[in-house]
Order: C-alpha cells, then structure tokens, then sequence
DNA sequence: GCTGATTTCATTTTT
DNA sequence: TGAAATCAGC
C-alpha cells in the first residue's frame, strides 16, 4: 500500500479540469462586508491565531472567507489547507462555500471533523501500528456491548462496576492520550486496578477484533505521529494551513494532534532516537471557538484548551469578535447577564446594532402540559398577529424526555412540529443490525457485529452453542470467525447447532465473494436482507412495530444506493488516494460514511418544512439559529440538571448551555417553567431555575408568576392579570427577581410551623445519621409532606421524607 | 433456545 | 412513566 502523500503540487491533474474561465475573486470581494476584526482575521499571516467568536459574530464567515483568502491571494495550494469541524454537515457547507468562491479546485481540501482526517491518515498509515487497514469503527453502542463483553470475562460485579463507567474512564484516558498500560502504571488502588485491568482487555479485544473506537481514531494518529517522525513530516509538509472550528470543545488528544502538526517546538521525540527527522517549518494554524459554548467538558472536551491558546503556541495572537449579527440587543444583554455569572472567563460582552426588540417573555406554568400548551397558543399568536411561520420557531428543553409532552400536547392541538435528535436513524436496532452484517462481511475479525448478528433473526445459535466456539477459538487462537467456520472441531457442539453454524457460515462466505467482486453496497446490502432472512422475519410478525423496521431498512438501502451511485462519495474525490488504488465508493468507504457521519441532518430545512416547529435539546441547538425561540424547563433540577446542582464546574457548563439557548434567538425570547412537573411517574415540585434570576429583571415580560397560580388558580392568559403583572414589577416584588430566589424562601416559611423540619433547598449540605455527608437535589410537596431527594455520593441518591428522616442541616 | 414477565434505572452526545 | 435488560418457566 503506498504510504507517501504526494506532496502538494505534485499531482498536477486536478488543475487540467479547472474552468479559466471563473476568474478568481478580487481582494475586495474577499473581504467585502466584514468588520474590523474579522477583516484582520481573514488576512492574518504568520503567528498561530486563535479567535475568540461570540455567538452569532459571523465565524464561519471569517473560516471560509480566510480559506478562499488563502488560495486566492496568498497562492495556498488547496491541498495544503486542512480545516476541521465538528460535525460533517458544516464540513460540507464549508467545503461548499469556500468552492463558490475560489472554485472546484477547493475539492481537494481537506475540510472535514477530526475523526474523519484520522480516519483517512490511518486507512494509509495503521499497518504500522500492527492493524489492518480494513479495521471497523465501533460506535457507543458497540464499544458498550465490547465492554459488557469484558466485563463478564472479568467477573466482575455489575452494580459495581457498569459498562458505561468502565467505557467512561477509558475514554477518558484516551482523550488524555493514556493507554491501557499507562493506566495501569498508574494505577494506586483496588478500583483503579480493575479499572485498568478492564481496559487492557477491552484494548485487547479491540484489537483482536481489529476494530477502534472513536477515541482510538485521534489517540492512534497522535501515536502515530509520535512514533514515526517521518510520517508526522510528511503530513507536516503538506498541510501548510491548518484551521480549526469550536476549538472550545476540542479534547487533549485533539489538541495534541493540532500541536504534532503546528507546534514549532515538538518534544523531544526524535532527540532518543538515531537519525533526526528533517524539520518542516510548522504550518499556519488559525483557531476559533467560543469558550462560553463550551458544553461537551462531559465528554471530554477541555475549555483550558482555548483559554491557554497562548500559552500552548508561543507569540501566538488573539482577535475577539462581540458584534453580533444575530440577535436584538434585549437578547444579547440577557445572555451576556447570564453568562458573567460564571467565574474565570475573559470578559466578552455581545453588541448588536439591531435594536433592542421586543422584550423577553416569561411564564411560569402549573405543570409540564400547561407550559405546552402555553407555548403552542404563543406559535399560534405569532402566526396570525406577526406573520411568522411555525419554522420560524424552535423549542428548547435540556433532556429529550421533556419532548414527549409537547409531542403530546401537539397532536391534540393541531400543531404541527418536528423533533431533532432523540432515538436516532443509525441506531434503530434494525439498521445497526444490517450494518453489523455489513461489518462483519469486510472485517470478518470483527467479533461484535459478529456475533450481534449470528441469531439475528434467530437461526438456533444460542449462548451454549456461542461458548463452545468461544472456547474452541480460546484454545486455538484463532478468530472467532476462524472457530465458527472449523466449528466441527468444537467439543461438545450439539448436532443441531454445527448444522446451523454451517448454514450461517455457508450463507456469510457466500455473501463475502460478492464484497470481495466489488459489489456495489446496496446491492450487498440487499442481498444480505435476503439471504439472512431478516426481512422475513419482519414481515411475518404482527408487531406494528415492525412495519417500520422494514420501512427503515428500505430507507437504508435507499441511502446505500444514493451513495454508491454518487461519484465523489468515495475517497476517489481525493485525487491523492487514486494511486492507492481506491477507484469506486465501495462497500467499506459506505460504512465509513455511516460510521462517521451522524444522521443526515433532520433539521427542517426552511424552505421545505415552512410550516413546521423544531424541537430539540440545548445541545443539538448549538450552531443554529431561529427567529423565536422558546426557552422551556427552567426550573432548578431539570436546567440546571439535578446532576449539576452540587457542582460549581458543572453548573457552570449548565449555565453555557442556558447562554447557547438564549443566543440561539435572533427577535423573541420565550423563557418558562412549570411549578409542577412529573418526572418518572411521581409529580415533583421544582422551584425556578436559577438562572432566570440571573437575568435583568426589567428586560423580561412576565406573562404568569408563580403567584398568580397560588393565589388564582387559573390566570388571565392574555396579559396577566393586573395583580399578577404587578407583582411581576421590580417595585411591587422589591427589586427582586420573581423566581427561584423568593419563592424558595417563601416555601420554605410556609413549611416551617410543622414541626422540626429542617428548611432546604437544592444544593443545601445535610448529613444523615446513616447515609452521612449529601447534597439536597429536590424538594418534592410542602409542610410535613416535604419529600427530599438527596444525593449521598457513593449511597445513591435517596429520597426521604424529611418529617421522619434524621437529616440535619449543615 | 425461546418467550413473556419482572425488574431496574433512568443527562446532555457534533464523532 | 417507559424502555431495556434480566429472569423464570416452558
């Protein structure tokens, strides 16, 4: 396999193609329309660049605009530019719009999310690590069934120890470039030891399996890198500029693959080693990223990345972008409140000449389904007095579970909507069902999909029969799939299950000669629905359920043959891999796509859903942008998270996503809460979000307070009632916010006469007299009914009924 | 080996 | 509340 890229210049044949008759772009045209620092930005030569764009400044603008600069005024090869995103969907608009500006001879940039790059160096590169290049990307739910996997071998207890934790600490040892022996080393005692020991086998069987996860994609580059200097240079040599979106959310490993490519000091690597690698001068490196949107540090991303920009690369330089395009000035001020609660971030404050618009809504609901409802008779308002449209809308709710009633109340009003995210195309069991066929047929090594689909549908291959393969593989050392097709040789095989194993083995051999003739994915595809008999299945059942397994794999194959019938899906579009040798998309280039790429966007298009409103959480709201927004669930416990209450890094991260919510708004605001809401069955009684208290109080109209609905019962929806709207005055309530603050004091007066009963609220350190040391997440009833859930670390969080509970305050 | 019943346990998730 | 995982019982 060729493992030198061609260097930039060199393959000369993608220039024949170019149409001279597209002039390139005038300077002016270049940098026409931008401000100050954002013109200083895109022309910026030399030193790193890190800069730090505020929501809604016209970021993106600047990467392409800078991109198509390059090229275009300062002669960059396009193959020289690497620029990496976060999702692919802004890797393909990106791509696009630098190539309405310069050209197709921007194809052959390399725009694309930090996986994808790794992918693709290391399809060239792995077999120096002891791979193959045909290895399987195993996502979260994969890694989650490998873990399960190692786990069991490990005996070990699976209360104490869950596949998710165990997956969890692995990665996050990987995002910090530690692999199983280093863990190991490190390891100081008995937890840390089975941890480590959990994550030398399941390192092990990724290997076996000739599989890697997604934090193996970036850490295996990096190692990659450190252990063959030559190759980093090669790399080096050919990306001359290197730029890097939502640097906020990068992780470390990220960050040291950017550092391997344009740190101008690399450590010592080569310094042990023999002959000193020539050194490239380092490439041209811009970042940008927003450390208030920092809202992944959960999956280890590292806002010190950004913060320490400067630090990291020497005589690197900052621009700071805060005019906002986006947003009313009401909006922006509210979001800059919000965030200055948080401690230690450098001072950014957003503008906008676009005028102060109408003010901030609040509403303070009786429970989940009244805020519904009060957000659907809003959309419909603004349709009929202000001639938006329902795309014009988008609601926001920090889990997914908080989209069903709005599904509900919906469907009963007649509003149409659409929900963004929740259970995903790529992960109905269906589809990952076909997939691992697919996996297992390229990469026979790969004993997850292996054996996720070796009942699938059920062909009389059960655990018995699983353990004496497993056992035969054991003792020879062979692939699972080796044991599976020399399964006569297995001991105590029952008759039944070799002929069946035989039957499956013959069908997969049979379906692999049509991979290895190069057939087209679909086709594959299709005649493995065929020929497993899953479709069968399917259709057989009653189970309304499984009509639209069948319809979601029709869909599947759909999307297959779009791929394979599109020319520039494959690496093909690359004109570097043509003398690899890689000439079609084929089957393994299709599973990379859907590996990689998230589902195809569901975000209604505004053209062709205009009358649909979009819902979907904080996060798959980043990046995005709506004419109204409607802010839900801002009762402590739910948003902030339960789980973030006790923690002052996590709140913070909270209080990101609540700044990401509200900027995602360009004219109206919409903030609410319900008093009462019911999560998992039993109602709970959440007091107000802190983070409306955090917001100007005269910048938001409230509509409903509490008060109206404890002293009313039932309000005046249109305007509040006049009590209502005066109690909601800074005068009437003191100066002081109607929320969260006052009322929990309130409630807890109220509570008191009852007897000893301790007044909490959220956040509040009690001890237990056998539960110990806790952290109050929610308060659930009043008075003498009061039921606290408190988290007691290692205990668990318990919920007490706090007239009997020996809890004290502390 | 397969099935219905019971039990458990619940963030966010660009890749 | 509801989905998924595990467990008996056939």
């Amino acid at each position: 396999m060729s493992t030198s890229i061609p260097l930039p210049g060199m393959p000369a044949h993608d220039r024949t193609e170019e149409t001279p008759s597209r002039r390139g772009p005038t300077r002016d045209e270049l940098l026409a329309g931008l401000n100050e620092p954002q013109r200083a930005a895109v022309v910026h030569e030399g030193a790193p660049l890190l800069v730090v764009a505020g929501a809604g400044s016209g970021k993106t603008r600047v990467l392409t605009r800078r991109i198509a600069w390059l090229i275009s005024e300062r002669k960059a090869h396009p193959g020289s530019i690497l620029a990496i995103t976060f999702t692919n969907k802004a890797a393909a608009e990106m791509k696009e719009r630098v190539e309405d500006l310069v050209g197709k001879r921007a194809r052959i940039m390399w725009v694309s999310t930090f996986h994808s790059a790794c992918v693709r160096i290391l399809r060239k590169e792995i077999d120096k690590l002891g791979y193959k290049s045909n290895f399987s990307i195993y996502d979260a739910a994969d890694q989650k069934r490998l873990m399960a996997l190692v786990a069991k071998d490990l005996d070990l207890d699976p209360k104490r120890y869950q596949p998710g934790a165990l997956l969890h600490w692995v990665s996050n040892h990987k995002n910090e470039l530690r692999d199983a022996e280093d863990a190991t080393k490190d390891a100081h005692n008995k937890l840390e030891e089975t941890y480590a020991a959990a994550y030398t086998l399941y390192a092990r069987r990724l290997r076996e399996a000739n599989a890697l996860d997604f934090d193996d994609l970036i850490m295996l580059t990096v190692h990659l890198f450190q252990q063959f200097p030559e190759v980093r240079e090669t790399y080096r040599r050919r990306f001359r500029h290197v730029l890097v979106d939502e640097y906020q959310d990068t992780n470390h490993a990220q960050y040291a693959l950017i550092h391997q490519l344009c740190a101008d000091t690399l450590e010592e690597t080569t310094a042990a080693g023999d002959q000193p690698t020539e050194r490239v001068d380092p490439a041209e490196l811009m970042v940008v990223g927003d450390a208030d949107q920092s809202i992944y540090a959960f999956r280890g991303a590292n806002i010190r990345n950004i913060l320490d920009f400067e630090q990291d690369f020497p005589n690197a330089t900052s621009i700071l972008l805060e005019q906002n395009y986006r947003s009313t000035q009401t909006i922006l001020t509210a979001a800059n409140s919000v965030i200055g609660h948080n401690k230690g971030r450098k001072p950014k404050k957003l503008w906008s000449d676009a005028g102060d618009g109408p003010r901030i809504v609040g509403y303070v609901a009786d429970d989940e389904r009244d805020e519904a409802r009060f957000v659907s008779e809003e959309i419909d308002k603004l349709t009929d007095d202000v001639g938006l449209r329902p795309a014009d809308v988008a609601i926001f709710y920090r889990t997914n579970a908080q989209s069903r009633v709005f599904e509900e109340v919906f469907i009963r009003l007649g509003m149409p909507y659409k929900v963004v995210g929740g259970v995903r195309f790529y992960e109905r069991r269906e589809v990952r069902d076909a997939l691992a066929y697919l996996r297992m047929l390229v990469n026979p090594a790969d004993q997850v999909s292996l054996r996720r689909i070796l009942n699938t549908p059920k062909r009389g291959i059960g655990d018995r029969a699983v353990e004496c393969v497993q056992a035969l593989s054991d003792r020879e050392q062979i692939t699972f799939w080796e044991a599976l097709r020399r399964a006569e040789d297995a001991p105590g095989l029952a008759t039944r299950s070799l002929t069946a194993i035989q039957g499956f083995v013959a069908m997969v051999e049979e379906l692999q000669s049509m991979v290895d003739a190069g057939e087209r994915a679909d086709v594959v595809l299709e005649s493995v629905l065929a020929r497993s008999g899953y479709v069968a299945e399917l259709e057989a059942s009653d189970d309304p359920q499984d009509e639209t397994r069948v319809e979601n794999l029709a869909e599947l194959v759909a999307v297959a043959r779009e791929f394979s019938d599109d020319p520039v899906a494959g690496p093909s579009a690359d004109p570097t891999d043509v003398d690899a040798g890689i000439v079609a998309p084929g089957l393994s280039d299709f599973l990379e796509r859907v590996a990689l790429v998230a589902d195809t966007d569901q975000i209604p298009d505004a053209t062709d859903d205009a009358g649909v409103v979009t819902l979907m959480t904080l996060h798959t709201a980043k990046g995005l942008e709506f004419p109204v927004v409607f802010l839900t669930g801002l009762e402590d416990g739910v948003f902030p998270h339960a789980r973030a209450l006790g923690d002052q890094p996590e709140l913070e991260e909270e209080r990101r996503l609540a700044y990401v919510g509200v900027t995602r708004a360009r004219e109206r605001l919409y903030i609410s809460r319900a008093v009462v809401r019911s999560a998992w069955g039993a109602p709970s009684h959440n007091p107000g979000s802190r983070f409306l208290d955090e917001l100007p109080v005269d910048l938001v109209d409230w509509r409903r307070t509490e008060a109206a609905q404890t002293r009313w019962g039932r309000p005046d929806l249109a305007s509040g009632s006049p009590a209502a709207a005066r109690l909601g005055t800074p005068t009437e309530a003191g100066r002081r916010n109607f929320s969260s603050a006052a009322l929990r004091a309130d409630a807890a007066a109220r509570a008191k006469p009852a007897r000893e009963i301790p007044s909490l609220e959220p956040g509040d350190r009690v001890v237990h007299d056998s539960f110990g040391m806790g952290t109050v997440v929610a308060l659930e009833g009043v008075a003498d009914k009061t039921v606290a859930s408190i988290d007691f670390g290692s205990e668990g969080v318990k919920r007490l009924l706090l007239r009997y509970a020996p809890v004290e305050k502390l």
